[in-house]
This record gives structure tokens, sequence and C-alpha cells, in this order.
DNA sequence: AAGACGGGGCT
DNA sequence: AGCCCAGTCTT
């Protein structure tokens, strides 16, 4: 236990030492703006620093200040977020740029309790952006962190629960150094990402590998531990895309369900409400020309395609349909505006728009 | 404590 | 096919 103390403030060293010697280079460190770290962090969230990458440059020039995004319509945040997933990250953003603007008077949450009350952060971001635009001496725990520490300090604890997350946070906290707080946690992440690999890292060049339990007791290939699998389900769709003239009628999906806010198609069903409106005459049925599998983290959906075109002189009973049904109809040079899952997007495509 | 929430890259 | 990624919110 006397030991803990010097261990730490080794462990530390070696961390920042081998952070100055191979840091990545990454827009966001440019700035201390609090907003700028935001947005990069949220865009991160479970999410490949490559993959975020090409995001941040588009919300920052479209949105370089929480102003710009606070007045931007929703639709168009969250078409400027298509394809990247977890869509809630993009209404939150909206959301709590528009409560910093309108509500707190354009400033800026500026520490760790604060920013923590905002929608769509938890302890990891507010650590990152209060340690980054503040220096405030909190650590960041992400899942580089866990691994890092799991695999050093050599930590069985299951990193899906709870209790490993107040475990880590605790021992990453009394690691971190009260000067440079933000230096850290880059390097920690860092370490983790570029040296410290999930899946088989390059110890006999790692700088920490004299004091690491993982290596020195070969458990590299079994830490950090996690338990907890996620069940996919299969879902079938039998979507329904219904067109009129230049228009076609989309359906903006409602919380509760994937791709909350974004546009679809409605579902085969309400081809039974279609059918009580005889000025809605079918003028041509194509049905399904293939399946679609479309697989997320958490589901595994195979969905079909079928298109109804309706005489264009229906044009007005479909629009009283459509409100009926809260329902859209866009015209087909419009559509690209609409914020759509993946999954349409790739459809569209095959029709060749 | 356990699920839900996207999409992509790598083995 | 399975795991992971600069996690958070809801149930």
């Amino acid at each position: 236990m006397s030991k803990k103390l010097p261990d730490n403030q080794a462990f530390s060293k070696l961390i920042i030492n081998w952070y100055r010697d191979n840091p990545r280079d990454l827009p966001w460190r440019d700035t201390q703006d609090p907003y700028i770290i935001w947005l990069s962090e949220i865009i991160l969230q479970q999410t490949r620093v490559a993959q975020g990458m090409p995001y941040f440059y588009k919300f920052s020039e479209a949105y370089p200040t929480v102003k710009d995004l606070a007045m931007a319509p929703e639709e168009e945040v969250l078409r400027l977020w298509q394809g990247l997933g977890y869509y809630s990250r993009a209404r939150n953003l909206h959301f709590c740029a528009k409560q910093i603007w309108f509500e707190l008077g354009g400033n800026f949450p500026d520490n760790y309790k604060d920013l923590l009350k905002l929608k769509g952060v938890g302890s990891y971001t507010a650590s990152a952006i209060s340690s980054f635009a503040f220096g405030e001496a909190k650590a960041v725990v992400d899942g580089n962190v866990f691994r890092v520490l799991s695999r050093f300090f050599g930590i069985q604890t299951d990193i899906a629960t709870g209790k490993a997350k107040k475990e880590f946070e605790a021992l990453a906290n009394s690691l971190i150094p009260k000067e440079n707080p933000g230096e850290f946690n880059q390097a920690m992440m860092d370490f983790g990402s570029r040296q410290c690999t999930p899946r088989n890292p390059d110890c006999e060049a790692c700088p920490l590998n004299g004091s690491c339990f993982a290596f020195k007791n070969d458990l590299i290939q079994v830490l950090p531990i996690k338990i907890k699998k996620t069940k996919v389900k299969e879902r079938k769709i039998h979507y329904l895309v219904l067109k009129c003239g230049e228009n076609w009628v989309w359906k903006k999906r409602s919380t509760g369900d994937i791709w909350a806010g974004l546009y679809d198609f409605p579902t085969e069903e309400i081809k039974s409400i279609l059918d009580k409106y005889a000025e809605l005459k079918t003028k041509e049925f194509i049905p399904p020309q293939k399946e679609y599998l479309h697989l997320l983290s958490h589901q595994r959906l195979k969905v079909q395609f079928s298109e109804i075109r309706l005489e264009s002189s229906a044009q007005d009973h479909l629009k009283k349909l459509c409100e009926e049904q809260e329902l859209a109809m866009v015209e087909e040079d419009k559509i690209d505006y609409l914020a759509k899952p993946k999954l349409i997007v790739n459809y569209l495509k095959d029709q060749g728009i």
C-alpha cells in the first residue's frame, strides 16, 4: 500500500513521456474553445476517430460557434449527422446549443459539475471538456482507459458493470496530475489507441512493459474483462414507397425506436388505409426486387421495399391522407435534404436517386 | 443492472 | 461472425 503513490506517479510519467513522442495530430487539439471541444467529444462517442473526423470538419465549418448551432433548424443538424449513427447525439447537441445560447446567455458551462448537467454529456465527456478547456483535473475513462488501466494494474473487474466504472474512475483520478491534467487524458487515450491496442499490442516495444501486470503475467489477451454480450434481434421491415407524380411519401420516425427523427417510408400496413380511398388509384405496383440485410449492433434487419405509383391526378387526395397519417410529401429533387438512415440512402442509390 | 441506441473497420 | 470504437440515457 505504501508503494502505491510512487507507482502511480511513475505510471503517469511514463504515459506522458510516451505521449510527447507519439501524439496523434487531431484538429480539435488546436483549440481551447469549449464549444469546439464539446462538438468533437459528442461526435467521437462510441465512434472511431477516422469515422468522426469528416463530421467534425463539416460541423465546425457549418456551425463555428454555439450560436450558429443554436440558430440552425434541427432538420439541418440531423441531415449533417446523417450516416454517423446514434442520432440522439445530434438532437441533444442541438438542444444544448439552444439552451446555452438562449437560457445561459451564451456562456458555455465551465466546470465538470455544470457540464454534467447537459443532455448527452456524461462523466467521460464532462471530464474531457473540463480538463481540455478549463484545466480541471478530472480523468476521462473511455474504452482506451479501461483497457490501459486494466492491463497495467491487473484489474479483473468486468468493465461492463457500474462497479467497474466507479473503480476505474477512482483509479484514473488518483493518477491524473494536477498540472496539465488535459495532457494526461489525451495521453491515456492516444496510448490506448496506438500502443495498448485491443488486439495484438506490440508489448515488446512498450515503454511500460517493465511494470505492466498483464504483460508480466501473460494476460494481455484476457484483459480487460468484458462479460456482457449485446444480443442481436432479428426484425423484418416491409416498406411501401408511395409515389405520385414527382412526390414521394415519407415518414418521420418517432422516439423509442431506431433512427428517431430521421425519415424513412411507411410500412406496407398503410396499404389497407390506401384501399379505403377510391380516389387513390394505383397506376403501377412494383414488388420487392431484393431483400436488404442491414446490420446494426443490436438489430439484424431484413428489409423489403414495395413501390406504388399513383395516378398523378390523385395528388390532392394523397396530400389529405398524408396530413391524417402524419406523413410528409416530398418532391424527388428535395429528398437529398431529408436526414435518412444509411439503409434508406443505400436503397435510394440503387434506385438511381 | 441491463437494454437500447448506428455504422464502420478489423480479425 | 464477433469485437470494438474518445458513452449516455432509459427502464
